[in-house]
DNA sequence: TATTGTTATACTCTATAACTATA
DNA sequence: TATAGTTATAGAGTATAACAATA
């Protein structure tokens, strides 16, 4: 398996600047020492924090020709594989809170990607689905994804590695 | 290795409720299908967010005798292990922009744990420092962390499956 | 009475521009 | 002029209370 890299960041500016020989050498060196992370890479808070970010940024670059944010994606795969759930249901199994689902559903329906659908059972639900259009949005979006970001996980990590991670974070999300 | 459970969350209100004979079932159960996350968990983004959040509410809880969040957790984290680093270095280390910086060091002053100290060479400078109670306050977390949060990491993975995840995680965010 | 979707609202995080004091 | 710390501010994301329509 792949070694994990020296430190990295301001990894190439090491090398101290040549100086003239009158000059006195202050107190502090102009090129100062990296920060040491110390223990906080063992803290399993801060990696996983850190590690998020990094894809949830590389995740919007992939799908930027779609504009679609995590959030908007996770709601268009989980509405395309449960359609005719109301908004309650989806919002919970993806941990929204019903009241902050409420305007990412509307950005969703004004760009024509969902549907609103009120329930014939109870009046009170809408029932979700995906437009032609969400479904195409959505497939072109996994295409990216898949292509773009997903396949540069494998390379970096290995496939039974990336396997591994998956199955650890889901363990901590269900269990933990 | 321990193998993933099932599935979960609602597993426990499976079974369907006993119904009077002569009630026509409805159209749809009262009790519904689970939703299916679907492809959703097998993207990384996804499951890495779920996880993270799972860990900090657990972090929050098991440092709350504390009152120390994860970011001001890593700040003293970072000021303890490089004494006399200016506020621009340990917050761009930590991810953090120079001007959110300002108010949680403003917290972490005010409560004692930390200090500004004005640069001699720099009068621009604000060099940081823990307390005493600052370190006092930071080895009671790391103890905490430990043995209340890190020690059932290691029990749920298993130790050499943890220190996998750390690699994988600091790999994401550095090279990714 | 309880629930679904909604509004209003507040609080935290994050991001950018611009000021001040120093260099 | 450039940089360190700061202020102000705006935008996401997230949280709770309460209302109308419906059950």
């Amino acid at each position: 398996m792949a070694v994990v890299k020296a430190v990295g960041a301001d990894g190439e500016k090491r090398k101290r600047p040549a100086r003239a020989l009158s000059q006195a050498l202050p107190q502090t060196p102009p090129v100062a020492d990296p920060i040491r992370l110390g223990d906080l890479s063992d803290f399993l808070g801060y990696s996983l924090k850190r590690a998020q970010l990094r894809i949830f940024d590389d995740f919007i670059g992939c799908v930027a020709p779609l504009q679609l944010t995590p959030a908007q994606f996770s709601v268009l795969m989980l509405v395309d594989a449960n359609p005719d759930r109301n908004q309650s249901e989806i919002a919970s199994t993806l941990g929204i809170l019903r009241p902050n689902f409420v305007a990412l559903l509307d950005e969703l329906e004004s760009r024509d990607l969902c549907v609103r659908v009120r329930s014939s059972n109870d009046r009170r639900s809408h029932n979700l689905r995906l437009t032609e259009k969400g479904r195409a949005v959505l497939a072109r979006a996994r295409k990216l994804i898949e292509t773009r970001h997903e396949i540069r996980l494998r390379e970096l990590l290995g496939d039974d590695n990336r396997e591994l991670l998956l199955a650890m974070l889901g363990k901590i999300a269900r269990e933990f």
